[in-house]
DNA sequence: AGCCTTTGTTTAAACGTTTAACCAAACTTA
DNA sequence: TAAGTTTGGTTAAACGTTTAAACAAAGGCT
């Protein structure tokens, strides 16, 4: 019966040399004849040999696992930076593990202590929408691995963080608006206490200010961003004595809502209402009008996230600070703004 | 320096008892006293004792991590599946991890390799629409860790399935668009070699045959049902001689690439031309107008494929075998079919 | 009292690798 | 040729946990 997984000690046996000459000729120690290290790796190879992760991860004290945390998969933003982040760092030897938040800090927690349960050699993370409460996160750096954020970070962390530049971002979709004669542009934004949310909120009024149009408080609502919401905000903007000319959503979701509710009330976009969402989600191209949106790069912050996590794998001894590394986001332009 | 974690000797050390009292303690066997367990706790939580996983894993020779294969992540239906997954399994003590074929063949092998190189307890998959050779698959199988298929399966493999009748699903759709009267259907196939959609086609021809309705060759055509497969289709179906009336797409995405190419020829959905999708995407509610689709109750699934793993750890004298559980689709009527 | 059982714990080995330290043989070099 | 270096290994311990086996002490039974 070959019931029992082959290892290194087999391989020993067969050809009559120490495991530990094995192990070193497997892993191409400089001081293993090369015939050893051929006969090795031919009887390996017969034997059908699997490495024992666990038992080389025991010994090592790494696991050669990266976590991942997002708030939901599902998006096409984070699952087009989860594959870019696996590509790179399985050409690195790790392997990650994904779970999702689903925008809950409590879920956020248990995903935390569970990562650093399976012994995880770093997280790269984007935060709930809920997160206030750094104290989980703390944990992960009080371990001495390191953590990587990307898209929702938070400055007091003090650790690397991969993003766009949101409040840059929001200056240009005003600008766009403005270039196409809206004067009167209202915000769909996230709520201020997260971080991205705040800086687009802060680039709209920047912007607003810059071109002299009117900052009318009324003009600019927070909201967790869902469909729903959208359709909500747009209602209520609607009901306004005058009517915004252009809506900016800081999400397509948002966005989407709104569209929705504006060709209910058979108001025209672009004609009578511009409209701009966040995120370049699939979707923005399919429905009609299409909608105009902000890409994010995903697969390129993936690759600098998983970039920036070997980078601290490598130079253990540097401590983690923070270390922004902000992307310029580029604008879509589609139908519902032209 | 608190620089090392703590392990259960530290704790021992601090009891004056000996690692495997520890040991036992924590894991709650019985042969230890009320007292020394509530002591060793006390400290455990007081060194904050984290249990090494790895070696826990390393001697029991178990890794509590289960691998998971899907060909993508950003459909809705995956990531879906994926979060019931995760929820069953962390509650019995699993981890998850989720990898990515992108349907690709090649993609596929050598995330079961990594998958078996990280010892994961058991598999569930959905596979890739590229895969005919099931060697790979029969690898995992050769290790005797519980395989698990779960929508895109393979008979052969003799190992649990769980999926919607696609064959009644077909029946149903069909069902539906006679009953608003359409006497020529056509159908936007996937490929006949995946069995999923072999058998939406097989259930489309009996359905059609059942009804009496022409069984034209031309009203099948198979394609990879991407969006832009679904705009290609639709267009050849519109040169055809005498136009389809109902158009059956065994993807969303390929029903909604039929749709836009029928707005931009002005035909109108539903009345000249009836349309069906598969899947229930969301955006399928989303779009203008609506899309009839079928309900793959992916929570189930996924809750279903998770539980069958549970109980194959929990009985490993048993032998795998093929064992199918199949679930009725459910068909949500909206308004491309009304 | 003597034997059996139960309770609570210790001992020691094991899981499969890696690696520091050691060693013997072969080769250099002056 | 004697000392030093290089080559190609071996030995043994270690990583942190689990667990079978052993054992001592206490309690139960006749």
């Amino acid at each position: 019966m070959n019931k029992k997984r082959t290892t290194i000690k087999d391989i020993a046996a067969v050809l009559n040399i120490s495991p530990a000459a094995v192990s070193k000729a497997l892993r191409g120690h400089s001081r293993i004849s090369v015939k050893t290290r051929e006969e090795v790796k031919r009887v390996a190879e017969e034997l059908n040999y699997q490495p024992n992760h666990l038992a080389s991860a025991l010994r090592k004290g790494k696991s050669n696992l990266v976590g991942v945390i997002v708030p939901r998969t599902n998006s096409n933003f984070f699952s087009s930076v989860i594959q870019s982040l696996e590509e790179i760092l399985n050409k690195a030897g790790y392997n990650i593990i994904i779970t999702q938040s689903n925008e809950s800090f409590q879920k956020e927690c248990t995903n935390i202590d569970t990562l650093l349960f399976t012994q995880v050699d770093g997280i790269i993370a984007s935060m709930a929408n809920e997160t206030v409460d750094l104290s989980y996160y703390e944990k992960i750096k009080s371990k001495d691995i390191p953590l990587i954020l990307f898209d929702r970070g938070e400055n007091d962390l003090n650790v690397d963080y991969v993003g766009i530049n949101d409040y840059d971002s929001s200056h240009i979709i005003v600008e766009h608006l403005v270039s196409k004669g809206c004067k009167r542009i209202a915000h769909i934004g996230g709520y201020r206490r997260t971080r991205i949310f705040n800086n687009r909120i802060r680039g709209y009024i920047d912007a607003i200010k810059k071109h002299n149009l009117p900052l009318d408080k009324d003009l600019i609502i927070e909201s967790a961003l869902t469909l729903e919401d959208g359709r909500k905000k747009m209602l209520e903007l609607l009901k306004q004595e005058i009517r915004p000319d252009a809506v900016y959503a800081a999400s397509d979701y948002a966005a989407l809502g709104a569209l929705q509710v504006l060709q209910e009330y058979n108001i025209s976009v672009p004609n009578d209402i511009r409209l701009v969402g966040f995120g370049n989600e699939p979707f923005t191209s399919l429905v009609t009008p299409t909608i105009t949106s902000v890409n994010q790069h995903s697969e390129k912050i993936g690759r600098l996230a998983a970039e920036t996590f070997l980078e601290r794998i490598a130079t253990p001894e540097v401590k983690q600070k923070l270390n922004k590394i902000i992307l310029d986001a580029e604008l879509v332009v589609r139908n519902s703004s032209k």
